[in-house]
RNA sequence: CGGGGUGUAGCGCAGCCUGGUAGCGCACCUGCCUUGGGCGCAGGGGGUCGGAGGUUCAAAUCCUCUCGCCCCGACCA
């Protein structure tokens, strides 16, 4: 392709909306154009990009056993009236009426339809399993679109069911899109890790989070350096904590009163009293849309609100606000302990229930209990794990550390279970005539994410830094000296090379001159670069170089298609083959 | 939805406070010049100042309403 035959129009100035790298790049290198909040065109480049990310999904879809197919973008109410998710699902659904007045969405994903289409045809387990992917442009009304395609309310996204009889049936299918997508990830050149993920208000059993590992990813992860254990940091589990150091005050028959004056904080408290911030027990007075409810942790830890939220089955939470607290306790934020109170569901964290003795608030103003026991001066009525895993933290599965590392989701699988076939009716006759509902996974890739995500992995400070499998050209050919043409000649000839060897350039035929040329290809990021210039080619050479290093190393026109191929061989010798 | 901003040429911005012929840089067009990292010189085209209403002799500027967009928060398969 010529340059001057395609639409690649690069921007000298980063776009004022711009936060994050990706979308910055993605902007000025003329990838994408904002069409609305979250809402973008792909342009030529892009779309190519695009398009070899699709072909490595739809290669290791097919090749773990799914079969592609194409579902309506836009979607009946009736089949969301039919799932419960058209009153569930929110703002976020966005919902359009027809000339008839009748209700549709945009669909924001596909698990009514797919399950429609199955309990239409599949009626008996000689027909299961069934796993069927699409690729396609999902919208969710997000309340504030951000980061451009990381978080668009328009997106691509491949999204890939599976229906089974049983449990083990649904195992097979969920391990081969778990190694599926460690292929994609790995075909493409990416560096990535998959965790354990939490399942989420989707429910279900089972669920893993595929992330493309960045420093400006938005979710916390945590990996052993010795095991394969990962998860998110929602989802994290951490091993047995240390011992604390020993209690240092005296250990009454039942907890003694202290004056703690406008001593709120942990840190305060446990300054004042003298004591380790292991010693405290952390009230929380947390609201839901169901209760209030007191959660115990240790002083010195986080209460994680995901595993709270689980642990309460609950869709909503936050702290209580100042007014609740008293009304609670009795007594003002940041004197409330577990002691005498009366009236609220308790949970504890096992590190509470671990404690020999401790200190606490006394649920009243400017006062702290000391001496507390667990279990003697408080019971509590739920004790399961809340604790917030951090950096540091011990493995959950063997001796090893957790390390906190920031990743990008761009894949989620799910083990789904039988929400939505049990919801509508997608049921089979077993071999003994008995009939079940479907038991269902459901796999999603954000393919727009993706792309997005390469970048804010793969960037300097010039543009990006493409990796080869997902780059829009492999190569790109460029002639300095569009004025002479001897330069513009050798170019061509080139440009007929390189086509003729089947390698994917793209030729920068353009009039500009030598900075404008450098500069945007820098930009756009193609990995190989060739340069024709009257000042190598008086010698009989052209120069060659890679993206990520820029390394320039001359070779002699004759032998360009060979030293080109040697490179690109070279690159695609390096993605690793999962 | 709460808080804070912002809207002026394709892009990035100034002008607004203190009302008086709409500006700058980049991009674009023409000519000359230059040609290995976003050249130089000269000339030129392009804007109902987000929209509606109001105040005024006069509104980009002041007032009211409205819409879009951005940031922080809450939210987020």
């Amino acid at each position: 392709m010529r340059w001057s035959q395609t639409f690649i129009h690069t921007l000298r100035q980063d776009p004022a909306d711009a936060e994050v790298v990706s979308h910055r790049l993605l902007v000025r290198a003329g990838f994408i154009a904002k069409v609305a909040a979250g809402i973008y065109n792909y342009l030529p480049l892009a779309a190519r990009s695009l398009a070899k990310l699709s072909a490595i999904v739809r290669e290791e879809m097919e090749a773990a056993g799914s079969a592609e197919l194409i579902m309506p973008a836009v979607q009946p109410a009736e089949l969301w009236q039919d799932s419960g998710r058209w009153t569930q699902y929110g703002p976020e659904l966005l919902r359009i009426k027809d000339r008839h007045d009748r209700d549709f969405c945009f669909g924001p994903t596909h698990e009514e339809v797919i399950t429609d289409i199955v309990r239409g045809t599949v009626t008996s387990y000689r027909q299961l399993p069934v796993n069927m992917y699409q690729i396609q442009t999902k919208f969710r009304d997000e309340i504030r679109p951000r980061f451009g395609l990381m978080r668009g309310r328009e997106f691509i996204m491949k999204d890939a069911y599976s229906f089974h009889a049983d449990p083990d049936d649904l195992d097979v299918a969920y391990r081969a899109m778990e190694r599926a997508y460690r292929r994609v990830f790995a075909r493409c050149g990416l560096r990535f890790t998959q965790v354990e993920a939490d399942t989420g208000n989707i429910g279900g059993s089972e669920s893993h989070e595929f992330m493309v590992l960045a420093d400006t990813g938005e979710d916390a992860i945590l990996s052993c350096t010795q095991c394969s254990y990962g998860a998110n940091v929602e989802k994290a589990q951490t091993g047995a904590l240390g011992t604390a150091p020993p209690w240092p005050l005296d250990r009454p028959d039942r907890p003694r009163e202290v004056a703690t004056p406008e001593q709120r904080t942990i840190d305060e408290v446990s300054t004042f009293l003298g004591i380790a911030p292991e010693h405290l027990i952390k009230t929380l007075v947390f609201e839901t849309d169901k209760e209030l409810v007191a959660v115990l942790i240790r002083g010195d830890l986080e209460v994680n609100e995901v595993k709270l939220g689980n642990a309460l089955d609950c869709r909503h939470l936050q702290l209580a606000s100042e007014q609740k607290i008293l009304e609670v306790t009795g007594g003002p934020q940041g004197f409330s302990g577990p002691v005498g109170l009366a009236g609220v569901r308790l949970l504890a964290d096992p590190s509470v229930m671990e404690l020999a003795v401790a200190a606490t608030g006394a649920n009243l103003d400017q006062t702290h209990l000391v001496g507390v026991v667990p279990g003697r001066d408080f019971v509590v009525h739920q004790v399961v794990d809340l604790r917030l895993a951090r950096d540091g933290d011990p493995c959950p599965r063997c001796a090893g550390r957790l390390v906190e590392r920031r990743g990008i989701e761009v894949g989620h699988v799910f083990k789904l279970g039988t929400k939505y076939s049990k919801a509508m009716g997608c049921t089979f006759l077993d071999a003994e005539g008995a009939d079940h509902p479907m038991i269902m996974g459901c796999y999603g890739l954000g393919v727009s994410r993706t792309m997005a995500a390469a970048i804010e992995q793969n960037h300097d400070d010039k543009g990006i830094v493409w990796p080869l499998p997902l780059a829009p050209y492999e190569v790109v050919l460029a002639v300095l000296n569009s004025d002479k043409e001897e330069v513009v000649r050798a170019a061509e000839e080139l440009y007929g090379q390189l086509l003729g060897a089947g390698v994917e350039v793209l030729f920068d035929d353009r009039p500009e001159r030598p900075g404008v040329k450098f500069n945007d290809m820098d930009l756009i990021g193609f990995p190989v670069r060739v340069v024709v210039g009257k000042r190598a080619l008086e010698s009989g050479e052209v120069e060659l170089s890679l993206r990520r290093d820029g390394e320039k190393r001359t070779t002699p026109v004759g032998e360009l298609v060979a030293a080109v191929t040697v490179l690109l061989d070279g690159l695609r010798a390096e993605v690793v083959k999962a």
